[in-house]
DNA sequence: TAAAAATACTCCATAGGTATTTTAT
DNA sequence: ATAAAATACCTATGGAGTATTTTTA
């Protein structure tokens, strides 16, 4: 199994099972694509792809399973290849986190503590203080981002970005600016 | 960046850092190792591992986070070879657990919903009852497994599993017997 | 008939092996 | 003195490209 399998595989399903669509996609050759998708289908001992003659139809039960886990795969290559950008000089600096009481004393603290371990250079602030307080805060630029489960949708000037406890469930590659799981 | 550097990598970290151990383990020669493992690292610009002269000495910390993902990567491996046989004759028959109500009510209904997805064949049943009837039942060989937080280490006939929430957060493939997170 | 997948072949990059040297306990 | 890692070099596998044929929508 090669990782250049699985982005061919992965790719060919985002196509809607083009091959050579997939392959312009990915800068190579149809015949290419083709080869190594049935390589992979051989190793696995898995049908991936329904065939209705030499054209792929649709997306066998285990197929679905495979890239399932092939784009978990593909993920990780993607993290593994950031940790080097993560822990170089650019990852320094500081932030600071305007939150409730609440979310600070419940929601947060594993939250930092594996912030801290991964970030080690980034010199992490947080302030407590009601909703409208935070929201101020991160407006006038005396907090880089707020957190909490009420009133930030009324300030027009923040950008705000949901955070309920089904959207953390679903990302297994963490949250867009935490980068982690809560 | 190869599947084949990351088993070199992950392998050599098993070792503690001996190379040679780790070629000699993974069936391969002690150069291979030596040099795959550097073209990754110069591959991601991380120094995974401190050399004290020649001899490597450490686990840096980002290398600390990339083996961490490697280790997951080559898991999600094994687990996309498994999807074959999941789905291949084997994988069918019938499955009796015996539980109590608290857990049949609020641990298992997500368990069982993902098994019976994975394992479409497999028929799959649920008794319930006191932690002493289950256990008997299971003993008698009316269920295929008990799952209960109490009074099942009274019966030495059976094997019993530690199932605590620890052991389950640790365990990012799964518990050994439902093959997956709760 | 037009677009997409398979087949046939060719090439070359590189993973991995052997032999050897260097270096750290 | 010994065992481990690096270096040098060589070989051969297989990934990827081009050209072509086959197929089905």
């Amino acid at each position: 199994m090669k990782l250049q399998q699985l982005r061919y595989l992965v790719e060919v399903g985002r196509c809607g099972l083009n091959v050579s669509e997939a392959a312009e996609l990915l800068c190579t050759s149809q015949p290419g694509v083709s080869k190594q998708i049935k390589l992979l289908e051989d190793e696995l001992k898995v049908v991936v792809f329904e065939r209705s003659g030499k054209r792929l139809s649709a997306v066998t039960e285990p197929g679905k399973r495979v890239l399932e886990i092939a784009d978990r795969i593909l993920r990780d290559v993607d993290n593994i290849k950031r940790v080097g950008e993560e822990f170089a000089g650019g990852d320094s600096g500081s932030l600071v986190i305007a939150t409730t009481h609440t979310q600070a004393r419940y929601a947060l603290p594993s939250v930092v503590i594996r912030f801290i371990e991964r970030h080690p250079k980034v010199r992490l602030s947080m302030h407590q203080g009601s909703p409208t307080q935070i929201a101020e805060w991160t407006i006038k630029g005396e907090a880089d981002i707020a957190i909490a489960t009420e009133a930030l949708d009324q300030y027009p000037q923040l950008v705000m970005l949901p955070v309920t406890s089904g959207a953390l469930r679903d990302r297994s590659d963490g949250h867009p600016i935490l980068g982690q799981k809560l």
